[in-house]
DNA sequence: AAAGTTATTGACCGCCCGGTCCACCAATCT
DNA sequence: AGATTGGTGGACCGGGCGGTCAATAACTTT
């Protein structure tokens, strides 16, 4: 019918997110993504409108992204659930102390943008993390299932104390806290889990 | 020997200081400063030097402030210090789930400025979350010499695991997670503490 | 009172901001 | 082939940006 576009949509979206992610919301031009897309800026407006609009895009997009891969990281037997996310926090430790200091796109976004009136940004963030919260409870479930985790503890109060701890683990990486000590937390939140009676010591 | 300045400094840099905090760094433009505080371009450049080093000096105010006012609020006998910081914890949460939605300078600031390279903004933030850390032990030291806390536990550890969620709960606040389920991220996490072993039910 | 010193004001600088608009182009449909 | 439709690039807009500067004001010292 008319004339097709010439870019990946997709493509352009990524360099549209590691731009906001690496410079943030306001200190981000819309030349500086002219520059990383390689789009004129009547194709960055028609396409997705105007920067707000892009922004969410692709915070949206983030927010979804985040919730799956931490699905599929936290995916498998009974048996190893509760070493499994032992191991996922380790690793968000390790990666949050990690040289790159651009930190997740999620906690940056929302530090900024969470106005007191709008909500666009902070519902997003909140699904997001609500998201996460049920990942981290279905997995405690499992490990409960399997009788590492005490019977009488109610899975969603400690998945919320960790959901506590992996956002503070970010926050604290980015102000360049040490490898060692961030995962040192991550090791005493687990100690502190309520063992199955038949398994303490 | 010379003409006197007209206006108070503190003042002034309150003023600055609450401009930076509701709007965050890029997004607050000299002509909001010289609105917030009064002052023409020419004063605020000559007291204070240009934007960035203006912002440093707030930062840095705050951050020290932070760390006095936590130590205040933490200061008392051995027998209270276990509940005591909790409920600083629980007044944590219930501030960030607060309206206003303003959140912490420190955090914001941290989130936006942290750049690879830069270390003037990480470097204050990170001494100021040491020093929080520091607070933390001590008063959980305390809590262990009255007996509150295991003999065998090391407060240090117990401490930035606190860190960690008390960093988590500004992050979630701000995301507009509801007061309870903050409060309730605390009381998991004092639950997990080691107790001693005579008070062990 | 004159000189010296610093604070204050706001005009001014060049530049870049987000956003609009339009001439042009490539594909499809009749 | 011609008309139609929507994508593309970039010129252009007014205004706001961070920062400078010179004229002036207020104070102390001599």
């Amino acid at each position: 019918m008319a004339r097709p576009r010439t870019f990946d949509e997709a493509q352009v979206l990524r360099a549209v997110r590691d731009q906001f992610w690496n410079k943030g919301y306001a200190a981000t031009s819309m030349d500086d993504l002219m520059r990383a897309t390689g789009l004129g800026k009547g194709s960055l407006y028609g396409a997705f409108g105007d920067k707000h609009q892009l922004f969410l895009r692709i915070f949206d997009s983030y927010c979804a992204n985040s919730a799956e891969s931490m699905r599929q990281a936290l995916e498998g037997s009974e048996a190893g659930a509760l070493e499994r996310l032992r191991q996922y926090m380790l690793g968000v430790a390790t990666a949050s102390a990690g040289p790159s200091r651009r930190g997740c796109l999620l906690a940056r976004g929302t530090a900024e943008l969470a106005a007191e009136g709008a909500t666009d940004v902070t519902d997003r963030a909140l699904q997001a993390f609500q998201g996460m919260e049920a990942r981290f409870t279905e997995c405690l479930a499992q490990a409960q299932r399997h009788g590492d985790v005490a019977a009488s503890a109610d899975p969603r109060k400690l998945a919320a104390m960790l959901l506590a701890v992996f956002r503070g683990l970010e926050a604290l990486g980015k102000a360049g806290m040490d490898e060692a000590s961030l995962r040192g937390m991550v090791e005493t939140a687990f100690e502190g889990l309520p063992v199955s009676a038949r398994r303490r010591r």
